[in-house]
Parts: structure tokens; sequence; C-alpha cells
DNA sequence: ATTAATAGCATACGATCGTTCGCTAACGAT
DNA sequence: ATCGTTAGCGAACGATCGTATGCTATTAAT
């Protein structure tokens, strides 16, 4: 059934494909990534851009599948080094401005900029934007309970309210940074993680 | 020059336009707002509905104004009657809660979306919905201000980070509401913001 | 050397995009 | 009653959209 011999010539296309279609859309979103556009810069035929995929649609998820395994390389790959609990929140609070304010994205958290748009729209891309970040704020949320359990946080500490006010923060840099290209973006967010995490009377001040 | 007796019956057209246009752009964004469906919403013919405006650009622009003003009337107006500096910031907080968890546009925060949508791409909309956003984030930042020079936050207070950290929260329940539809979003938000304005160490504990 | 499979191209399709053009009704002023 | 003004329509334009179809090279296996 499957011819599996050599599967480079071809995935290297896909990939370049992908890799235009999530540099096209952090720009303008993942809506006006068009097969047109996406074969005139990769130079080749409109066919051959949609051949691989069949659809639009298609082209969309992968470009969404690519830009989450970025953020997952970038962010959630060398916080997960970091102990469970406090210490790995700071360690994702730390990676995660790293992202928001470097040169992963042309165009911003990809994410986000998804979930703005298909937020109001039915269909598959929708569902797999959900579906994601509700896994990463469950995420957010694990370690937050796990730093409540070994009393680096408050006992009375809501984990699911962290995770809400540090994804909320996140949004708030991406758009002060890609807006109005604030330079302050990631200092606000520091400021604003660190508030988030070192609530008042956390209970053990050995922190680390 | 200008035969000024009765601007009432183009006017209505052209609000009619508006007020479609502010629908769909709700749900599916500025760009996906289309002459033709416009045309069919309103069972009007396509050159009657850009005749007024002349440009699909100046029908954006002109629906953009239109949910400022929306914005304003339900977030800005009952928080102006409220006493500047905390309290104000307080009615701002609900208000806006308000706003974003009721049902004044089927699809979120018309501000927010336009954001995301146009942070990466030039052009007039983009640069509005920069100036608008701004100009609120001043407003915030002004009565944050105020509230220090009361004695109402703490001397040391940022107010610019107070202002920050409101619109990051803002933006996040948002999103919950819109893309998960989250119930617990409005007191999430309330609870961010609580935590946000009693900053601890607050000089004056006599909140009104 | 011949054959089978595959990658990608050229072309075309119907739909829809934003915009333009001329026309027709209705209306207000004289 | 006549005439200018104007709101809005019908139709058409070139461009571009997503997709389907067949073909031509190239490659791999026999």
């Amino acid at each position: 059934m499957s011819p599996r011999a050599s599967a480079s010539a071809a995935a290297e296309t896909r990939s370049g494909i992908i890799d235009a279609a999530v540099r096209q859309a952090s720009l303008e979103g993942l809506e006006s990534v068009t097969i047109g556009r996406l074969a005139g810069s990769l130079e080749m035929s409109k066919a051959g851009v949609i051949g691989p995929f069949g659809t639009k649609e298609r082209i969309q998820l992968a470009a969404l599948e690519s830009a989450i395994e970025i953020f997952r390389r970038k962010v959630w790959s060398p916080a997960s080094e970091a102990e469970p609990g406090l210490s790995r929140l700071e360690a994702i609070t730390e990676a995660w401005l790293d992202y928001l304010t470097g040169e992963v994205f042309p165009g911003g958290c990809f994410l986000t900029g998804a979930a703005a748009e298909f937020d109001g729209r039915p269909g598959e891309v929708r569902d797999a934007v959900d579906r994601t970040l509700r896994l990463w704020e469950g995420v957010l949320e694990h370690e937050a309970e796990v730093a409540v359990e070994k009393g680096e946080l408050p006992a009375e500490t809501d984990p699911g309210q962290i995770a809400f006010e540090i994804h909320a923060i996140a949004q708030g840099v991406n758009q002060a940074r890609q807006l109005r290209d604030d330079p302050r973006a990631r200092e606000r967010g520091a400021t604003a993680f660190r508030r988030i995490l070192n609530a008042d009377g956390a209970v053990s001040p050995s922190s680390r």
C-alpha cells in the first residue's frame, strides 16, 4: 500500500509549501493565504502547490500544525527542563517572552492570530486552534497546581486563574509588540508575570 | 455648496450599510466583508452598496468608526460618570466586562479583532486601529495616574503598567468567551482586575 | 531497455472579487 | 409643469479565487 522508499523528494516540496504558508499567514492571516500567491512566491504552478494537500483548508491545517510545532520547540521545550511547579512556570513565561518579542514569526504569535481570525467561523481550523489553546492552558494550570502542592504558591491559589492571567498577558504582549511595536512590551509582560507568580503571601520565599 | 436640506434619505441607507458591515466584520473580520455579500444581505445592488463610500476600504473605516462609537457608548460613557481615579477604573473594568460578555457584537470585541487582523498589514485601517487603542490605553493610564495621586493606589505604581495589564486581561476575556465560550470568562476577568487594582499595600483602604 | 509510478506543469472551469459606467426613477425647487 | 439633482439599479470589466483534468518529464524497478 505504501511505497515507503524515499519520501524525501516530495516531502521537501511539501514542507516548502508549508513554510511559505506559515510566513504568509503570520502576516496576513490564514484566510488570506492564497494558492496563487503561494505558487508565485515558490515559483511553482498552482496545481503543484495544491497537489500534495488537495484542498486549501488542508494547507491551512498543515500550516497551523507547523506553527504549533514551532511554539512547542521555542516555548515548551526549554521550559520542560526546569523543575515542575513554580520554576517551570517561570521558565515558560521567560521563553514565551523570548518567543513573542523575537523574530520567530514575522507577524506575531501565529496561534493568537489564528484564534482571533477563526473564533467566529466554524470549521476544522477553528476546532484545531481551540483544542491547542485548551491544551496549552491545561499545561499552565497543571504547573500552577504543582506549584501550589509544593507550597510555592499560596494554598488558596486558583490554578485556572493563574493560567488564564498568564495567557492573557501573553496576548497583551503580542498586541503591544505587533500593532504598536512597543519596545517596553517585553518588560511590561515580565513585570506582569512577576506580579502573577509572586502572589502576596507566598508560603516559602525560598524560590529555588 | 451644500444642499443641506434633508440628509436623511441617503444617510439611512448609509448607516444601514455600515451596520451590516459591522455585523459581518465582527464574525469574519473586516477583510472578509464583501461588497457582494453586503448587497445580498441588504437586498441591494453592489453599486448601491459601494456608491456612498466609493471604496471598500472606506466602508471598512466607516465600520470601524461605528464600532468605536459603540465601544465608547458601552464602556466609556457609563464609567465617565464615576469619580476620576480608582473608582472610575473600577467602573471601566465592570462596564468592559459587560461589553465583552454581553451581546454587543456577535463575534466579540471588534477592536481586538481588527487589531489582530491588521497588525501585519499597512494601511489606513491599521493606523486607525492603532490610534484608537493608543488613545484608550492613554485613558486607562491617566485614570491610574489620578488614582496614584489620590493615594488610592500605592505611590510606586506604574500607571502604564496598570493600563497594559487591564488591557491584556480584556483580551484574555474576549478570547475565552469567543473561542472557547468559557462561562467563567467574566469571573476570571473580574478576579484579575481586582488583583491588579488592589495592589498589596494600597495606602488608603477606604475605597469610596 | 522497457515499464510503472510519481512530481509537477499548463490550462481551463465557474464563481466571486472590487470597481466603473450609464441609465432610470423619484424628488425639490422654480 | 418643468428641470436639475440625486439614490440606486443592471450590467459589465478584468483580476483572482479554489479546484479539476490531462499531460510531460523524471525516477525506480525490472
